[in-house]
DNA sequence: CCTACCGATCGGTAGG
DNA sequence: CCTACCGATCGGTAGG
């Protein structure tokens, strides 16, 4: 019968994991040291590793845990069985406020794939090309012509490129909320679909 | 009176330079060594510190080079004196363009600026602001209320993400090539700046 | 322009 | 014999 960790134990491990990718947002991952990790968290090195093997777990869980936030919200929204735009639009605001609420580890994805090792960046790209086929399922149902000219992905893209890089210039303190810009992002996207051009076949 | 450099000098800069950038774009710059990108360029480590006299250099030449490019790019399009909405379907397709044959130095630029000391940093995020106003005046003149209530400079953004981001995804050996790309996102932003509602004053 | 190194710091682990 | 750590230092390698 197993004896069970210290009732703090997974408190602990939850704290090292989102002090890391704090620091691997701010300096790279491979320009983080482990001390600074462990002084973020309060705690001595070795400590540290009680918590986790080693730096490379670390990043393998931030990548993970955030792929896997993102294809549990893809799914809540395809449960919801809405119209092709009205999915869309919710995709667009879950998405944009799950990345507002996991900054650092959305920047840790984004940035530090190349860190991780064959094996584990396959199956993180896996979840990501899992995420992209669903909005861009969403983007043929809206317009099916685009899908049959091959302009869904790219589009799909497109908006990814929107939002993903949304965190990279949009300050907390500044002027203007992620929950004003998830709709001027929907509005220009469905704005826009109807005008894009298709190659004459 | 100066003697001047071996006549492949300046040769041998720029081909070190670009292998650099090629390296810090794949494997980040702190996980780069010189070691490797002395062999990257068939050189001894010592032999490369003939030409550069750190690495640090590397990163901010990369860089700065690029902004200049960037910025010399902005005031071509400008000396045409073009309409706003032609103006800006060419700023995107010359940026794109620009961004395709320097790939390195654009993802160097976007993932390692914050290897940068301050100034330095400061005075790239200075021509990055330089740039961004020259395409967010633009679209102040293609929508002037859009400027109004201070929608420009985040949709400037948006449009950035998607040209900024478009070279995470499309790949040279793809179906898609980036002269196709430029168009479809100009028709995409055109078609949704019209669409985009201003918040109730 | 090479071999041969340096001061420092890296990720990770020993004994207690 | 378990867990949860500490002070000190390991073998290797970084930039220079």
């Amino acid at each position: 019968m197993a004896r069970g960790r210290s009732p703090g134990y997974d408190d602990q491990r939850e704290l090292i994991l989102s002090r890391a990718a704090q620091l691997f947002a701010q300096r790279g991952y491979s320009a983080t040291s482990m001390n600074e990790v462990a002084e973020a968290c309060g705690m001595s090195k070795p400590a540290l590793y009680h918590y986790y093997k080693d730096k490379y777990t670390l990043l393998v869980q931030s990548a993970e845990e955030h792929m896997a936030r993102l294809e549990a919200l893809v799914k809540e929204v395809q449960a919801q069985r809405l119209e092709p735009e009205e999915r869309l639009r919710m995709l667009i605001e879950r998405f944009v406020e799950e990345y507002a609420n996991a900054q650092n580890s959305h920047r840790v994805l984004t940035e530090d794939v190349k860190f991780l090792e064959e094996e584990d960046r396959e199956r993180v790209l896996a979840a990501q090309r899992r995420v992209v086929a669903a909005f861009s399922r969403t983007i043929g149902e809206l317009r099916p012509e685009l899908k049959r000219a091959a302009l869904d992905k790219p589009l799909t893209m497109l908006l990814f490129g929107m939002i993903n890089w949304m965190f990279t210039w949009l300050k907390p303190e500044g002027p203007l909320s992620h929950e004003a810009m998830a709709p001027l992002v929907a509005d220009l996207f469905f704005g826009g679909v109807p005008a894009v051009r298709l190659p004459r076949s």
